[in-house]
DNA sequence: CGTTTTCTGATGTCCGAACCTCAGAATGAA
DNA sequence: TTCATTCTGAGGTTCGGACATCAGAAAACG
């Protein structure tokens, strides 16, 4: 509201380095036909005066307008929608910041297809964000958008080997390994099985999450055997088949943790079998369905990667890389959250 | 880099309305002499155009300069640095947007200097942030500032009955709760006595988790019995004795929970005795310390509420409610973090 | 019908930085 | 010393919106 306190500006910089706000901003945008020791001087200036240039009028002045484009899965997975609607409300917020979003839905589990509709946004945009799959055709498009001068970052499940620029997701092998350490924990001394549940093993996160799983029961908690994994594709009518099987298979099942989605089946299986306060279950991604499993008892625990956090993450990635303003890249990180039916949001 | 794309301006919303761009102005801020009718036309051209106003010119026009301060807790709490530190952070990035931090510290355990000083901003600060202790003289102090016109969120620990703007912190009693449920878990089975360790009951955030953490555990675990409540006044040399008399006066003790700080002495404690692989240890806030006992398995969980959120949290509120943009409250809801050894940042 | 009163349009300035041009100063080389 | 090269200063324009002023139009009123 005060009107009192004004600002430090370029003009301040510029008097108190003995120079013209003409050479004041070449020197500060690193445009040419400055000497050596004039550029010092003003350089001086900004750290003395302590010169933080106003963002909004350096947008204002660039009036540039940049054009992102997210990638994310066709399918009706839970979580992949709820993304999909993160980055619609990041798109509102981005409008007020002269960028603008475009959404496109591929099939993940197609690397050709994926791979060549990332080439198509080629010249269309300036950043892309992506939820890549790992494998050396999409690596290469991803390359290729690099190449061209457009920022990539990959979301929720990473591309390690391309030249993206970010990648915006958690640790998929310590979410696996917490996973573990909660049902070992849990199981606390009981001996029995576990089952393991993966959407398919080609995705690089779920892969990942099985690795860090297994690791963990395999090292610290003997009493617990790891069954095979098995793959529900994220189905809910697979998920719920298997855990079934499993159930009456296993006599001594103790815990299941399933990699992927299609909570719901799972929590069906469970339910019919009768199994709820026994039986140790945990799953990924906070939903509506998953949040009331916790609620009820059906799961022990959900390990969660907030979709929000995740798509205005990307978006704050890009759109500073763009602009070529800092990065805090400590607030950039994405944790691996632990719900409980007690802290749920 | 596009400039090819333009942004709908008011200009666009006059045109398309059939009205001049002052009349366009006039009803988008709220600003007299303008009928019905025609604010209708202009608002129906804002709604068919998805005009948004550019923040940056908005703000860059407004030509304002916010001044906030921040209160904390002059103690020297691990927590509370850290909290501060991040306000210097915060306030690094509000200079770029017109805003200005100052930090107050006051003893926030007497009430009375802690609302002299609330008082004394009164008249030089746009929005105030604090670190209140739920007290009358508080809350009126509080209210006087709300009165006045400033801003005032509380951070960490809240004072629910006054006229503050938001809460900016966590659900403490969720927060208690979370370490029962967590005990419970981890105890798995086992009979004995469970360990409360407090910094006063005094703060309202450590009784509240008092509150939960006995709540959860007289109800659903039967076989742990909580032990009263010790006083700590967060220091390390008191948390190490108390957790020194209760391993040694409560033979069958299974858990300790520590509501506030101090986790150094109870780990020094433990540690002696030797009983880090079998005593579950619980506390709260990620430090450098907290999270070396994970490491170490001393500590076996860690509840945190993170001081960099919660301080951007703060700052985006009141810079919000002070330039009258629109907030995302959905955004600014503080989480309880749950951390193991395998999911540390 | 004329006269108030109420609207509306036209126009301008300002915010702080980006980016541009051009004239003149300082510097270097010949 | 002269001429060609750098430098540097001065000035302007632009971005999109906030806010102000004033003249003229339209509506309300007696």
């Amino acid at each position: 509201m005060s009107r009192g306190v004004s600002r430090i500006t370029l003009q301040d910089v510029a008097r108190e380095a003995g120079v013209s706000l003409a050479t004041a901003d070449r020197v500060l945008n690193g445009r040419a036909g400055v000497r050596g020791a004039t550029a010092d001087r003003v350089k001086d200036a900004v750290a003395r005066l302590g010169y933080r240039p106003n963002l909004a009028a350096a947008r204002l002045a660039r009036g540039e307008t940049y054009r992102f484009c997210f990638v994310l899965p066709a399918g009706a997975n839970v979580f992949m929608r709820m993304l999909a609607e993160q980055v619609a409300n990041t798109a509102n917020w981005l409008a007020t910041n002269n960028a603008y979003i475009d959404t496109l839905r591929v099939d993940v589990f197609a690397p050709e297809t994926l791979a060549s509709a990332l080439e198509g946004l080629i010249g269309r945009y300036d950043g892309v964000a992506v939820v890549a799959l790992d494998h050396p055709r999409v690596r290469a498009a991803i390359d290729d958008l690099t190449a061209s001068g457009i920022a990539v970052v990959t979301l929720v499940s990473d591309v390690p080997s391309s030249h993206r620029l970010h990648y915006v997701g958690i640790d998929n092998i310590a979410a696996g390994r917490t996973a573990g350490t909660l049902i070992g924990r849990f199981a606390a001394g009981r001996r029995g099985a576990v089952g393991l549940i993966v959407g398919t093993p080609a995705l690089r996160d779920h892969a990942e999450r099985q690795f860090g799983f297994t690791q963990v029961l395999a090292g610290e908690y003997p009493a617990l055997k790891v069954l095979a994994a098995q793959e529900s594709l994220d189905e809910d009518e697979r998920t719920e088949a298997i855990a079934s099987r499993l159930l009456r298979e296993a006599p001594d099942l103790v815990g299941l943790y399933n990699v992927g989605a299609g909570n719901r089946g799972i929590a069906a299986a469970i339910s019919a079998a009768n199994r709820a306060s026994d039986l140790i279950f945990i799953g990924h991604d906070l939903t509506e369905d998953t949040s009331r499993f916790l609620l009820r008892g059906v799961m022990d625990a959900v390990i969660n990667q907030d979709a929000g956090h995740q798509s205005r993450s990307a978006a704050r990635v890009l759109l500073s890389h763009c602009a070529g303003e800092p990065l805090l890249s400590e607030q950039e990180r994405i944790r691996i959250d632990i719900f409980l039916r007690d802290n749920l949001p």
